[in-house]
DNA sequence: ACATTCTATTGACAGATGTTCAATAGCGCC
DNA sequence: GGCGCTATTGAACATCTGTCAATAGAATGT
């Protein structure tokens, strides 16, 4: 009253979540900025206020700035995890192309989220880059776990390597397809993206 | 004398280089202390102190900490160029083969630091990523430049996003090949190197 | 209804780090 | 041997991360 309460909007009205809520929101409301930010681009004092919490707040919860991107990035590979699995039904090689549509569409409709914590992640400390590595093996153990002894992929180091690398292919191509499709269509791109796997395990030896 | 002058091993006698001497001293010492530790590790205190030199002459050279960096990683990148460029003479292939085996045995040489200043320019600013596109794609340009006309892969947008595509994957192969080898010598590396090449165009549709 | 307990939340403080700039001092030149 | 140019410094400043004892919302029991 008497207009001195000023232009604040609102005094804070300090509200209690149990939590779990207040991690998820937290972790989402980290998603959402980290995705047009890098982690150092993004201060704590924004995070608050975007959050309509404290400091503190953040600290309590994560530890600290590294604890709280290791826990986004750790929310959003599950994330990740989910949506590309295979469905229950269907034929081996259908579920696995299944799964790889549904990761192309994932990224198409992430890019900016997906690739600021892709590489956020990798650029990372240690549990940065285990995250990022344990969950990319998990990707890729569905090509060998999928159809036990039914795929024509044996399961050697040297075509775990040269999957891992298949799979940074991938990556960087939706990526790139998604500033610049160059004229392909989604069908084309998985196309590339099948049909590339069996022909770079080809180019190994013996 | 009398025992006062404490353990301080040298009173910082002031050293004056040209400034051509200055920086390139003090982008070498960036690239090695940037190969074990990420930007943010590495405090201008650190650095000025490995340099000998005070805090704010880093200031006076590269304007800022993320100056530095990008003057780092431009460095480093003409550094990678120059080292793989094709030899002058030999038959176009031959040649593309050579850089090709440059370009394995530099980021062998040099894995630490190539995947610290690759990770973090990728997951820098606008002003990194320029960095490393434009590398990337000097180096790729050899591919249609070396021998025109005369080379089967043609230039269309479809085969420029796929042979980018393709540089990501040996960027990842050869790195994680430093890591765990998997049995492969190096001869079978370039091998795969050399053969996934066209075999990733090939699975283009048309 | 009221008091009590539990704990989610805060705000002020301490420490570290990036940044600026006027002052200083090494080195070539006359 | 003095002078001027400029490479270099060091201290003050600004901003941000991280810490912790104090606070207050909500459930529970009486």
């Amino acid at each position: 009253m008497f207009g001195v309460t000023t232009a604040t909007p609102s005094p804070a009205p300090r509200t209690r979540l149990s939590p779990a809520q207040r991690r998820t929101q937290l972790l989402e409301l980290g998603v959402r900025l980290l995705a047009t930010r890098s982690l150092d681009e993004l201060s704590i004092d924004l995070l608050a206020e975007q959050a309509g919490i404290s400091r503190g707040l953040m600290y309590h919860y994560f530890g600290g700035k590294q604890g709280f991107y290791e826990a986004v990035v750790q929310h959003a590979a599950d994330d990740l995890y989910a949506r590309t699995a295979p469905p229950d039904e269907g034929e081996p090689m259908e579920r696995l192309l299944a799964s790889l549509a549904g990761y192309v569409d994932y990224v198409v409709g992430n890019h900016a989220g997906y690739r600021s914590l892709v590489k956020g992640a990798t650029a990372g400390n240690d549990n940065l880059r285990a995250i990022y590595d344990t969950t990319f093996a998990a990707l890729a153990e569905r090509f060998f776990t999928s159809d036990p002894g039914g795929l024509v992929i044996p399961d050697t180091p040297a075509v775990r390597l040269v999957i891992h690398a298949w799979q940074a292919m991938v990556e960087d191509l939706v990526l790139t397809w998604c500033d610049s499709p160059a004229g392909l269509s989604r069908a084309d791109l998985l196309q590339v993206i099948t049909a590339s796997l069996p022909a770079i395990v080809d180019t190994l030896p013996g």
